[in-house]
DNA sequence: AAACCCGAGATTTTCGAAAATCCTTGTTGC
DNA sequence: GCAACAAGGATTTTCGAAAATCTCGGGTTT
């Protein structure tokens, strides 16, 4: 693997773990200490950045980490519902026994990392986030999931901090939401597979907003 | 401007238009003397394209113009409609007189440049493009817009050998076609829009696929 | 004859300094 | 006192060479 590489997915963490903050200049004397690396493998991981909508960059100022504001997030969210609901449904009608087994093992895999009672929040998330490329993972369509990774990781820069807080958010129960959208889609129920898909959303909504108000 | 913009814009322009080949490779040394300038903003140029599918790198082994194919194309295409479908129906509630008085300036310009007998292609283009942004550009979406526009590079990179081959193809009234969209829009009929908007792509997968197999 | 290895040349990738630009601060002129 | 301006420092951006890696062909071995 090339520096640019490392450094793109270095920096990618940093932003959406939040280790970097949102609005903070990003000078090229400190990344390239950070990293440990020189300037041309951090402009071009930057500069890649910026086309995901993590960075944004005035020319002849440098780069930001861009910030956070509570229409970016709803703007981030209702896309992914829009690009989730056709690749869900185009994933119940492709879907074969690979595709439902994959399932099924995400399913429990985030059930398990969920009831290990202090477990690792990023432990969790990476499988959160599993879960949800695994329900896609079928629909056949490059350029859907390519931006469904895009939006997960703009909408998870709203996400991480209230689980980093607090719990769960809101009295919700993970485990049981997404066991009920992985059941719906494994009995191809598209109807309530979407409708679950929906509600999930809702309900992150609501959690975020919850906090951005508070 | 900075180099390193000048240079993403050229180079997209380039591989749009077909003037770099598809599958064709990229070498640094080739690209430097054609733009004019050093490695590090054709790297930062090329890093970005990736992301937009229009280029592929392999590690240590340079970069080359993405390839075409019909599925490739096929699934751009839908996605597209996906994408495309929502922002419609965004702008048709939201969008207020300029999006309106827009939309009927784009229209009637892109009807100007059609009727120009012997008139550039790559006008044509321009002003094409322009009204499908003009359609979509009321409905307060910018992840939407964005992801419209990375698609339509996409896409175009298909249409645009049938445009500069033979005439509009399949004896479609390309400027019937937009100005229809255009009255169901200003209209405010999403139903009768959308259909609209559905039947132009088919048609114009349909002549795509035409010149794919001839 | 086929497979393998080695080295020269070609190419990419990275670095660090130079050039260009921006920001701050102190000074001058009104 | 205040605006305009200029010098100096900080920072970004770009270049060109150095380092790292790959490719291709010839020669050797089996």
């Amino acid at each position: 693997m090339t520096l640019a590489e490392k450094a793109y997915l270095s920096l990618r963490n940093d932003i959406v773990r939040g280790d970097l903050k949102p609005g903070g200049a990003l000078k090229m004397a400190d990344l390239s200490a950070r990293y440990d690396m020189g300037f041309s493998p951090l402009r071009e991981a930057l500069s890649r950045l910026q086309g995901e909508r993590l960075v944004i960059s005035e020319s002849l100022r440098g780069f930001r980490v861009s910030e956070l504001s509570l229409a970016e997030f709803e703007d981030a969210l209702r896309t992914r519902l829009v690009i989730e609901t056709e690749a869900l449904r185009l994933s119940l009608r492709l879907g074969g026994d690979d595709w439902a087994a994959q399932l099924v093992a995400a399913t429990y895999a985030l059930k398990l990392q969920a009831e290990r009672s202090g477990g690792d929040i990023w432990e969790l998330e990476t499988r959160h986030h599993a879960f949800h490329r695994a329900l896609l993972s079928a629909c056949g369509s490059r350029w859907m999931l390519d931006f469904f990774e895009q939006l997960y990781m703009a909408t998870d820069r709203y996400r991480l901090p209230v689980l980093v807080g607090g719990a769960g958010g809101g009295g919700r129960d993970l485990v049981a939401e997404h066991a009920a959208l992985a059941d719906a889609a494994l009995a191809r129920d598209e109807t309530l597979a979407n409708r679950l898909l929906v509600q999930h959303y809702e309900a992150t909504a609501a959690t975020i907003r919850a906090r951005h108000g508070a």
